[in-house]
DNA sequence: AGAGAATATTGGCAGTGTCAATATTCAAAT
DNA sequence: ATTTGAATATTGACACTGCCAATATTCTCT
């Protein structure tokens, strides 16, 4: 029996959002196929979310949430050594990317920063983590001690370059051939720790 | 005095989505804007284009070869040394990332490979001239001598990485400060090059 | 000059985001 | 308990979109 107040719309909408993402990607992602799969009128979202926009920043926030966990529970399972849990992070990271495509289109989008203050920050979410791994190993000796920020980022650029790359042009423009994802990553991230000059 | 063939609009749609492009985004961007501003009925453009993904195919198609101009200029206009032509290079692929940032959205938006083989491969092309860099730079032994195309290919999705990152967040997440994108681009192609692992 | 292909137009359809006006329900104060 | 205002949802509408079908115009080639 279907009430007239649905209760919890804005959490459903987003459930949903994130379902029909993941079935006909971000281009066939409207808020009329989210109300009508809430079982609501057409203009229920408006009472949730401003505009379509607003959606996709939450869209995106949840995606860095989970993101953030996979990133987590990769490294927490990886050996207690940091070049293994940098890989184990990167994997995480470029698999995540491959397997919910859709969301980190939606996470990745051209974003009005100063409008969604809040996403800006929980995007960095990962970032933070990946940024203690860099520090500790800086103090165990097992990174050279150069800005840790710097260092960070270009471990996150490198990852997240594999990522969209990959997504954009399947697996096609970065693996060769029949190789797989963490193996491109491994090797990715150890040439980026070994440095490539001689 | 408009004839009613225009001669040539398929060259001339190319242009304008390029222009509309640069002014509302790529969510803006309909071909019935499109036809409207070459003033042509709403339909002319499906002559010369099955659908909305061909033009976007063939709008990538069309920065990825502006890109290489780019990418070969600031190669060309650097000194005899591989580690500034591999900066240089870096710069000008982030220069160009944030300068068309819808074009390299559209440029690096989910594909269908089997559909436009012709425009896989011209994204490559940047990649190839990056290729010869590496090869070259290794010949001269300023570089290791690893495999050229897991080295070029580590570059290439750092690079990526920044200018992805710096289109979705501004420059907000990679830059810290006042810093430029050159020196921030310098820096981590360095670290890249000299490897973070003491 | 005529025929067929190429190019363009008009008209239409379903789907979209968003606004305005209205209806229903909830929560709190009297 | 009743009332009242806020929160939530609905209906209806508008301009816009991609795309299809039918038609019209022009080009090209024989």
């Amino acid at each position: 029996m279907p009430k007239y107040h649905h209760g919890d719309l804005r959490n459903t909408l987003l459930a949903i959002a994130t379902e029909l993402l993941a079935e006909d990607g971000v281009q066939a992602l409207s808020l009329r196929k989210m109300a009508q799969r809430a079982g609501v009128s057409h203009n229920a979202p408006y009472m949730h979310f401003p505009d379509k926009d607003a959606v996709l920043a939450a869209i995106a926030e949840e995606g860095f949430r989970l993101l953030a966990v996979d990133v987590e529970s990769a490294i927490s399972q990886a050996d207690d050594n940091i070049r293994q849990q940098l890989i184990a992070a990167s994997q995480a990271y470029v698999n995540f990317a491959l397997n919910h495509s859709s969301h980190l289109q939606v996470m990745f989008r051209p974003t009005d920063v100063a409008k969604y203050p809040h996403l800006v920050e929980v995007s960095q979410s990962s970032l933070n983590r990946l940024f203690d791994l860099v520090k500790s190993g800086q103090e165990k000796g097992e990174l050279k001690s150069a800005d840790t920020h710097e260092m960070t980022k270009t471990i996150w650029a490198m990852v997240h370059g594999v990522a969209a790359i990959s997504i954009a042009y399947k697996p096609t423009a970065l693996l060769p051939e029949k190789t797989s994802v963490e193996d491109v990553v491994s090797t990715f991230v150890t040439l980026l720790l070994n440095g490539l000059a001689a």
